[in-house]
DNA sequence: TGAATACTTGACTATTTTAGTCGGGTATAT
DNA sequence: ATATACCCGACTAAAATAGTCAAGTATTCA
């Protein structure tokens, strides 16, 4: 059970620019460097937050990402589906008709799977990016 | 963010044997056929968890594992230790001096993820195989 | 005693996922 | 104009995962 990079970065990055006059653009040059992500995969990771609605760009030179919201408004949920990083603890789905149902030999400890991802998606749900980005105070 | 087979299979086949009585030694194959789980690959699994002192086995004609303790003092995250299978959130070490101390640069987001660790490692503690093998009335 | 059952163990392999790169764009400020 | 910085799909190397194979050993029962 491992977390990915990419919304590990996700995160990272967030914080990052979390730090910065909202409205201003930071630049991935810059958290690239900061952070040391490579900013080509840094790119790859904003593309997505940006079209989830969690940042916006600015084209053009001094431009960059800024966020589009309050990081108090921004839960790290939102963060993790963004980057399709879901925590996903058994195979089968859980309507499926044939196979695995809840009921069946297969899934005897289905139920406990799912709690379990509900209970780990609570985390992320009740965690703001203001509360890390607030807590420290350096980069 | 996934859970593995490995961990998920010994869960499956230790609440599949705890609905037999307990000293009676349930072969790997009927549990195999039961759960559709490869016969080699739950070899592999019960070694972990006869290692880590889950299981004890009783080899030759009608033999089998049995629990070496009651499913009420089975802790999942006994099971989950046993193979292996680590909550990791991060790549850096804890305490390591040079990168990562939570402090530096690179994870102004340590503190989060150490709490996640927590958080998850929580909840299998919290768990005994009994709470799941009970609950079911089938196989 | 010998055949069948069932555990023991390490090594091996195919598949999938992950992490990250590459190349060729487009928009904008100065 | 030109440098900066976002945009985007395709690609690839490496690592992890899932599962197999081969060659055993111990025990029971006929």
């Amino acid at each position: 059970m491992k977390l990915n990079t990419k919304s590990r970065y996700a995160v990272m990055a967030l914080a990052d620019m979390s730090k910065f006059p909202i409205n201003n653009p930071v630049s991935l040059r810059d958290i690239s460097l900061r952070q040391s992500i490579s900013l080509l995969y840094l790119e790859q990771i904003f593309l997505k937050l940006k079209k989830n609605d969690i940042v916006k760009s600015v084209r053009g030179t001094n431009g960059g990402y800024v966020l589009k919201r309050d990081p108090k408004n921004i839960k790290l949920s939102e963060i993790f589906q963004a980057l399709d990083q879901k925590v996903k603890t058994v195979g089968c789905k859980k309507d499926s008709k044939k196979g695995c149902n809840g009921k069946s030999a297969k899934c005897i400890t289905h139920e406990l799977w799912d709690e379990l991802e509900i209970y780990i998606n609570n985390f992320f749900e009740n965690k703001k990016l203001s509360d890390l980005s607030l807590t420290k105070g350096d980069i």
